[in-house]
DNA sequence: TCCTTCGTTCAACGCTCGTTGATTGAACGA
DNA sequence: TCGTTCAATCAACGAGCGTTGAACGAAGGA
């Protein structure tokens, strides 16, 4: 329950200024996410962040120059990289990335998600990362309207993702990750060109 | 190109008090409809849509007593009721339906889309109707994980309306309805509880 | 006709927000 | 040790917002 980083910013004075700078830093970013994530841009004050970071709303202007900057650096995603390969492959890639998004909350994912569709430079990341996806996907397609069927799983993974986190649909939000991947499976291997009932594990339905 | 509806509202001063009052009401509900839609509760103003409704803003506030009020009366939706029956007509209810809001932008329901994220009121109308539409779905298909599946489907409608009309998602919003409509029916079925192949019309793989 | 009703405008209040600039005091380099 | 740098605070500005209440003028009822 004791951390370095209490409410008191000066509790612990035997810290160099970079590392000092670099701490608040990193708590500035990290309350930033977690109230993006929760209220979206326009709602996320910057006060309020400044106040979970336990620091002064002008040293947030000082570090990130406008709320604008601030959400660019908070928001900045790793780049999530799927192999590719045979459609059965990238259709268990793409399953397994999802899983792995239901498993834990995706925080700094979910201050983007929540934001996209009143900030425009959210938007335009989303936009550019679900074109490097579709063109990811559509290499491994071999069919004329690979990139279609690549912005359909997109829109499916994303449409499960919001409601699970951010709308809290109570069916979407209860469920396990292995019952949606395993719902969802059929449908990610017709979008990207197999048949439903070959290829990959297939359980059987549930109950 | 012309109507009664100009841009000053006392064009024709051969109306009735009802008849103004329910003229001017209109022309703000449909000017709230548009801007909720296009920048979403918090960025849209009610001086904008006074000013779009050519109205001053305090008798937006005269008539819906408060921005809720107005976004209140602006979203309301009809409920969109689909025939229950067998599974196979499910799935194609689902998808005619689905097909309709690809057709035409559905302003309404896109003002309230557009909110969810970051709205309280707009969230809960949209969680009631998702019930309803799961309880709906729930009702014809014979699986016991029946609530899930149904409100995978209400994902799966929503991400892909969300991103078409709400994103601007390239491939989604330059592709025909009918594609859509026909790759996404496998899913609908597989997930609606029948086989991918069996039932209904499947079209070939477009191109 | 006169008084009431009501659609509509206008100016303003109070609040919150992003942003700024001055200021303080501790870490730092010479 | 002394002057500089820089993390951090504080008070304030200016703009935009939702909201209010007074005021005006035409429609409506007696």
């Amino acid at each position: 329950m004791r951390s370095v980083t209490d409410s008191d910013s000066r509790a612990t004075p035997r810290r160099t200024r970079a590392e000092q700078r670099q701490q608040t830093e990193g708590r500035i970013l990290s309350a930033a996410r977690e109230l993006f994530a929760e209220h979206g841009y326009d709602r996320t004050t910057i006060r309020a962040v400044a106040a979970r970071a336990n620091v002064d709303a002008g040293l947030v202007m000082h570090y990130f120059h406008s709320k604008d900057g601030l959400f660019t650096r908070a928001a900045k995603l790793p780049p999530d990289d799927l192999p590719d390969g045979a459609p059965s492959e990238v259709a268990e890639a793409l399953l397994a990335s999802l899983g792995k998004r239901l498993e834990a909350e995706p925080v700094a994912s979910l201050a983007v998600l929540r934001s996209i569709l009143t900030h425009s430079e959210a938007a335009e990341g989303f936009r550019a990362a679900g074109r490097r996806r579709v063109d990811q996907i559509k290499t491994a397609i071999p069919v004329g309207d690979a990139e279609l069927r690549a912005g359909l799983i997109s829109a499916i993974i994303h449409g499960v993702v919001a409601e699970r986190y951010l709308l809290r649909t109570s069916v979407l939000a209860d469920a396990s990750p292995d019952e949606i991947v395993n719902l969802l499976r059929p449908c990610f291997q017709v979008l990207v060109g197999l048949s439903a009932t070959s290829g990959g594990p297939v359980d059987a339905p549930h109950g």
